[in-house]
RNA sequence: GGCGCCUUGGCCGAGUGGCUAGGCAGCGGCCUGCAAAGCCGUCCACGCCGGUUCGACUCCGGCAGGCGCCUCCA
């Protein structure tokens, strides 16, 4: 398998099977409802450690939880901590209601503050970091190599926030000293505090994959500057880290890149609870995992559609042909090209290939299409009662028996010999 | 000002130097008491202008439009 790699701009194939693949992926900073755009890079990390342990790898995924940061601090002021158990609690329950089942590890930074503190005293003594009035920043202009990944020209990074602590206005917080106001904080050689933004991703990262590992991923919106520091930090202490850098385009709104800084979000929860786990995932499987894609009302109902098609199809009769897997399998292998494989399932879903396109729908978690649904006695009887007033040609009482039976939101459809029931979505 | 990405039919979206993507929607038909599901057929393409080539949607250049990042951001 081979995926796109930001920081070679080239497509990198992974180690040989079976070995390990661990992967990194950001997670968010839990001080708000996540909305849709927080939950692509899960979903595609999900989805990329299923496909991954489909053919062989050992997958292992770490997606972290920011549990301490500015804009907990702000929401929240004299209760940051408990605005960020709650936050928590909402990103496990609405990421666990895509049904994709729960990465390997989902570490906080409040949990790994002792690790944080070890890995910014090493880039101290080295001369890669300076303590300076109870904060401490890494010294930007000692590492040659920033700005590799993202392209950007350290001489041409704007400075937004004047400090004159600073060495280098370019240089990055690694340790921050309480201020007044914050309510939490962290021991430290350097007084009372709490870690940086970037820090507590290479500690993490490190800490459960090592010193290098084969894929971090997150939004194309972290390559700069959050991905760049990680680097820095670990490249500066010679570690090898991240072996492929995967970033997934953003998700846009009404035109725009969903973001809660521009308002226009719709959450996980929300989403969840309008359109359903499966349309959902299909939505997302439509478009490749590096390009934008657009939340709307069209895309979704296509999304929906596509789900029905695939629901139809695994209700017919299966015609027992269990050749063409490779087509899927390359299409994935080939950087993890889902709406090539999705083509794929609709293939298998036309030719009746029900053994493929359940395998293949279980890989993305989207094998519940296959359920059946039970109507309950009262439905039943009811179309018992159509077919016999069918039988007698009283096709008055028949139509309006199946109105009943829609109406209390099933669909009856005549079969050979017979009728069948089935949910109305 | 700097860095980068994208542009395929009504919509989503794959792909290739000459040969069918696939889906949704639409249209016609088959099947059905009527439907639904299914099946068959079908309309609609490669942002614009140049160049390379026997031939470009596919390669090169320019232009236009859209999007992302530049220390809050998945």
């Amino acid at each position: 398998m081979r995926l796109f790699d930001t920081y070679s701009k080239s497509l990198v194939d992974l180690p040989a099977k079976p070995g390990p693949v661990r992967m990194y992926f950001c997670g968010p900073t839990v001080y708000a409802r996540a909305h849709v755009g927080n939950a692509r890079p899960f979903v595609i990390g999900m989805w990329l450690r299923a496909w991954l342990r489909e053919t062989g790898y050992q997958a292992l995924l770490v997606h972290n939880i920011t549990d301490v940061n500015d804009k907990i601090y702000d929401a929240a002021p004299g209760a940051s901590a408990e605005l960020a158990a709650r936050a928590t609690q909402w990103y496990l329950d609405d990421t666990a209601g895509f049904g994709l089942g729960m990465p390997d590890h989902m570490p906080k930074v409040t949990e790994m503050v002792p690790e944080i503190v070890s890995f910014i005293e090493e880039l101290v003594e080295k001369g890669y970091a300076y303590p300076v009035g109870g904060d401490v920043y890494f010294r930007v202009a000692k590492f040659s190599e920033y700005g590799r990944l993202s392209g950007q020209r350290p001489d041409q990074v704007e400075e937004q926030e004047p400090n004159a602590l600073k060495e280098d206005p370019r240089d990055f917080a690694l340790w921050k000293g309480t201020k007044l106001g914050e309510d939490t904080s962290w021991p430290s050689p350097w007084g009372d505090g709490r870690p940086g933004w970037h820090i507590e991703c290479s500690a993490m990262a490190e800490e459960l994959l090592g010193e290098s590992f084969e894929i971090h991923g997150g939004g194309l919106d972290l390559v700069f500057p959050h991905h760049e520091n990680e680097l820095a930090q670990s490249r500066a202490l010679g570690h090898g880290f991240a072996g492929i850098w995967a970033h997934n385009g953003m998700l846009r709104f009404t035109g725009e890149k969903m973001s809660k800084s521009l308002g226009n979000v719709l959450t996980i929860h929300e989403a969840l609870e309008t359109w359903g786990q499966e349309t959902l995932l299909l939505f997302f499987l439509s478009g490749h995992w590096r390009k934008p894609i657009d939340f709307s009302t069209e895309t979704l109902e296509q999304a929906a559609a596509r789900a029905e098609t695939f629901r139809n199809a695994l209700r017919l009769e299966d015609s027992g042909d269990e050749t063409g897997w490779e087509a899927f399998a390359s299409a994935l292998d080939d950087d993890f090209d889902t709406p090539r494989a999705l083509a794929v399932l609709h293939e298998w879903a036309s030719a009746r290939k029900l053994g493929l396109l359940r395998r293949g729908l279980t890989v993305f978690s989207l094998n519940s299409l296959g359920d059946s649904a039970e109507a309950p006695a009262e439905i039943a009887a009811l179309a018992e009662a159509r077919l016999a007033a069918r039988a007698a040609k009283d096709f008055g009482e028949a139509d309006r028996l199946r109105d009943e039976i829609a109406a209390a939101g099933w669909e009856l459809r005549d079969e050979a010999g017979g009728y069948s029931l089935v949910p109305k979505r």
